[in-house]
RNA sequence: GGGCAAUUAGCUCAGCUGGUUCAGAGCGUCUGCCUUACAAGCAGAAUGUCAGCGGUUCGAAUCCGUUAUUGCCCACCA
């Protein structure tokens, strides 16, 4: 073995391996199942370190479970995510070749998109595959499969067919450099400085005009109204009148309208357009006002516009301005600031548009997805996170799911040039609100004249990505088949995805699978932590910020990128992870961070002490341990008891406790406690204590325990770090199962002992206050001293551990020794520890140190004191607490008497 | 505007049910060590008004209120 854990070789060869014996698929058929569906990640780009670390969580948890012994599966996946990745191949299509996609057509573009798709989905498979998740990769699913789509189908199909999916022209967010509707939640919000205009709305009789104020001059064109409130002195003998709209001299009625109207803000009045405004639009369908529209697809003003058509954006908004100023209109500008919407992935003007569009009736729907979580079905973790899905479904807005898309799943819907008339289940035929006929085909793609008598169209439209990864948990099992899948692993176990999507994605979910499944998709929802750049923006595609795992994994090892992951797992809602640039022999420039050292310090770490075992290693896979200790019978090597040894039961009791505490953290989803429990045992209490005490000699009967404390290591953090502990085991134990495989060791509690714990610890306290004095002095580990110990205990057995591990020349102990002279002391429970220094002590040295040490016992003494006065605390607090406190009191004591005792010796 | 969170050592963060097992870890810093597993290591050490203010309590980093700063989510005023 060498000296460094060397990570390369070592992770191709298990997942090799892992690959070769199928270990990633189910295995234990007719067992309790375990199951987990990916959040598949968006093809739109590789994958960052927000992707690694839920994937590390979710690999970790069915590691975990499949060495429970359960069934376990977990399906790996990538989304078509239509809107972004159209826009990422349309872009990139741009700079290229300087082509828009209506130079291609609908279906080169779409062929490009698929391109781009094999490209990145093999780019997140690998990525996945190098984390060692441990997917079952024969059942690798994409949201625009065959599969997939027939999901879609089925599903659209069932809400059309019960009237839960509508067609209407609705006020939606368009996007007009894409133009395409886009779902509110694509949208964000952008602060930007911009200008109030009032100007004059004219009486169309010539009488005078009513101020009107606005932020988007251009959309005069479109009023259809002036509103102002019912209540306002100023304007009430307006209201029924007639106003001109300014060039295109329509006339508009003045209305009243407490709703919209704010009569404090501005001039009090606010005109009204319908068609492009949200809350304008809702005024619009109040008062039965006209919805002009004046905008064309690409958000050029339309020929409702007059002599501004053709005029686009700023241009317009210019342009109109001006007019006004000519016509003698404009009262005043002022500078304002506003928000408007920008799309998400080209970072264009979102522009408030009507059109005709397909949506979900969402009440009934979302009442019942909020009963699941409201009745506990449904448990998120951490528990806060309910609300924020609550909250949203109790919106229950309809969910627009239509893109004007080409990339995605055309909606099976055709218009049909008259009334049908055919009776067929696998078609269904309805009427739209404006008098279309419409069919909906379940399984087959319709032609032009697939129906006698009739000509059809399809929709060009596709479905909001949303939609189908609404279906993902069954979709991927085989819906609406009755597959075998769907048997065994559905509902799943867990869903454990990021906070931003719980409402897009988490709430879709539960509604569909109720829909479709007549269940719930899964029990549990695990909210893991965002991952944040170093200077605190999320990690994401579309910031540019993301990390490649791959180049974490290169020079760290996946296994350190897992463990870090694991520990930045805790309730936090985000978890900071600076990194910088490196560049690297090869003259590659990959990122790295210092945080990822402590994953492999301790991969490090583990390997040396297996490294230093391995001569010892008794092979316990074959049951060969055979110290004498009773066998539980459950599994060969486990319920190992040891010897009488103080540091045999102590380093066996630490072993169970750690053993309980992750299962009990990872029962928990207490991912960080978890690594966290495991770094310290394998780090503090195996090595630096138990190892070290050990390893000058070490008998038969310690390796037998070094092994199996070893053995049941290599199982607890095998989900964590599943390379190292495969590639240990196969070294140290080549007898035994694979670890991917092996059962998860249980805890035997009658080997936990507090008091066994209490003892080790007392006597270890010796060792550290003779290292102390070493340290205060400097002296090297070479050099041997000696020590002396008043002490009531007997510690003849333990003996050779203190001298060892403080490099002593001679030890005695006793109760009722002489103190050696010139000797540095320090106060230990029970007891004193002097180490004779004679030619090195230094008075000025210890009569610092003491005087210190007293000073704080004292002060410490004093607030025990003020304490145990307190009548209200002895009154008040339980038995055990004071009685805690009275110990402290008198250790407290303890100190203050020996060392002002040792402080008299040296002024002697 | 509504909601969720954060503020603890120089940095990144733990600290679940209030009680010096609670003031911690890793990194960094300082001192001494290539001690026969590991310098990616070993031994020792230093470092904090637990954001401010108020309250509840015998007792608060922990519970409540409030202020400040920061981040995220949702909704948005012409």
């Amino acid at each position: 073995m060498e000296t460094r854990y060397n990570h390369k070789e070592i992770e191709s060869k298990w997942l090799e391996n892992w690959n070769e014996q199928e270990n990633f698929k189910p295995s234990n058929m007719g067992a309790e199942h375990f199951s987990i569906v990916i959040p598949p990640p968006n093809v739109t780009g590789a994958l960052h370190l927000g992707h690694a670390l839920n994937n590390t969580i979710q690999d970790i948890l069915i590691r975990y479970n499949r060495k429970l012994g359960k069934n376990t599966l977990w399906i790996p996946g990538t989304d078509h995510a239509g809107i972004a990745t159209q826009a990422v191949v349309e872009k990139r299509l741009l700079q290229e070749e300087k082509k828009t996609r209506h130079d291609l057509g609908r279906e080169e573009l779409v062929k490009r998109i698929w391109k781009w798709k094999d490209e990145y989905e093999a780019r997140i498979t690998n990525q996945l595959k190098s984390l060692g998740a441990s997917c079952d990769w024969s059942k690798q699913r994409f949201t625009l499969d065959p599969i997939c789509a027939k999901a879609v189908r089925y599903a659209f199909f069932n809400l059309f067919k019960k009237g839960l999916i509508y067609r209407g022209k609705r006020l939606v967010n368009w996007d007009t450099h894409l133009r395409t509707a886009v779902a509110d939640d694509e949208i964000y919000h952008e602060t930007v400085k911009g200008h109030f205009w009032t100007f004059k709305y004219p009486l169309a009789d010539g009488s005078g005009y009513i101020p009107v104020a606005t932020t988007r001059p251009e959309t005069i064109l479109g009023d259809t109204a002036v509103a102002v409130h019912p209540e306002d002195e100023r304007y009430k003998k307006f209201i029924g009148k007639t106003l001109l709209v300014p060039f295109v001299n329509r006339e508009i009625p003045v209305i009243a309208d407490a709703v919209l109207v704010d009569m404090d803000f501005g001039t009090g009045s606010v005109k009204v357009t319908p068609a492009h405004d949200p809350n304008d639009y809702e005024t619009g369908l109040r008062h039965k006002l006209p919805m002009l529209n004046i905008l064309n697809e690409d958000g050029s003003l339309n020929e409702n516009a007059g002599e501004f058509k053709g005029l686009k954006g700023e241009k317009a908004r210019a342009a109109v301005v001006e007019g006004l100023e000519k016509q003698g209109l404009l009262l005043k500008v002022e500078d304002h600031e506003m928000q408007i919407g920008k799309s998400d992935r080209p970072k264009t003007v979102i522009e408030p548009y009507l059109s005709d569009q397909w949506f979900v009736k969402m009440d009934a729907l979302a009442e019942r997805a909020m009963q699941a979580v409201e009745s506990g079905e449904v448990k998120f973790t951490p528990a806060r996170y309910a609300k924020n899905y609550l909250n949203w479904l109790g919106e229950k807005r309809d969910w627009c799911i239509s893109r004007q898309l080409w990339w995605g799943h055309q909606i099976p819907i055709w218009y049909a040039s008259a009334r049908p008339n055919i009776n067929r289940s696998d078609i269904h035929c309805c009427q739209t609100e404006n008098g279309d006929w419409l069919l909906c085909s379940l399984e087959e793609d319709l032609d032009e004249n697939s129906i006698e008598g009739l000509k059809l169209v399809r929709d060009p439209d596709v479905l909001d990505t949303w939609f189908s990864s609404a279906l993902w948990p069954h979709s991927t099992m085989g819906w609406p088949g009755e597959t075998d899948d769907l048997k065994n692993f559905y509902p799943t176990s867990v869903l454990v995805t990021a906070r931003d999507i719980i409402s897009l994605w988490v709430a879709r979910m539960v509604i569909f699978s109720q829909e479709n499944m007549g269940e719930i998709p899964f029990s549990n929802v695990y909210i893991n932590p965002t991952i944040l750049d170093g200077s605190g923006r999320r990690m994401s595609k579309s910031h540019g910020n993301g990390v490649d795992p791959l180049d974490i994994i290169e020079k760290y090892g996946a296994d350190s990128l897992r463990f870090v992951m694991c520990s930045v797992c805790t309730e936090n809602q985000e978890a900071r992870l600076p990194v910088k640039k490196e560049k690297l022999e090869d003259g590659r420039e990959i990122n790295v961070s210092e945080k990822f050292e402590i994953g492999r310090n301790f991969g490090n770490k583990l390997w040396n002490a297996a490294r230093f075992l391995k001569p010892y290693i008794t092979d316990i896979g074959h049951g060969t341990l055979d110290m004498g200790q009773e066998k539980s019978g459950k599994s060969e090597n486990r319920g190992y008891r040891g010897s009488d040894n103080l540091e045999d039961k102590w380093i066996l009791s630490k072993l169970n406790t750690v053993v309980k505490e992750t299962q009990a953290a990872l029962e928990n989803y207490r991912f960080s406690e978890y690594a966290s429990l495991i770094y310290h045992f394998v780090w503090d209490d195996l090595c630096s204590r138990y190892l070290e005490i050990k390893k000058g000699e070490i008998s038969k009967e310690s390796s037998a325990l070094l092994s199996h404390s070893l053995y049941t290591v290599l199982d607890l953090l095998h989900p964590i770090m599943p390379f190292i502990t495969e590639e240990l085991n196969a070294i140290l134990f080549p007898n035994s199962e694979r670890v991917i495989l092996r059962e998860w060791p249980s805890a035997d509690e009658s080997l936990i002992n507090a008091e066994i714990e209490k003892q080790f610890e007392e006597i270890f306290a010796i060792v550290e206050a003779i290292r102390s004095v070493r340290g205060r002095y400097s002296i090297a580990p070479a050099q041997k001293i000696a020590a002396v110990v008043h002490t009531a205990v007997n510690l003849e057995s333990c003996k050779s551990m203190i001298t060892d591990l403080s490099g002593l020349s001679s030890f005695e102990f006793g109760e009722n020794l002489p103190k050696p002279a010139f000797s540095a002391n320090a106060v230990i429970s029970g007891g004193e520890v002097f180490v004779p220094l004679e030619g090195i002590l230094n008075k000025e040295t210890e009569i610092a140190r003491l005087k210190k040490e007293i000073e704080k016992a004292e002060s410490f003494i004093v607030s025990l004191n003020k304490k145990l006065s307190n009548e209200n605390f002895v009154k008040g607090a339980p038995a055990a607490i004071i009685e805690g406190e009275h110990q402290k009191l008198a250790t407290q004591r303890d100190i203050v008497e020996k060392c002002k005792a040792a402080l008299e010796e040296l002024f002697t």
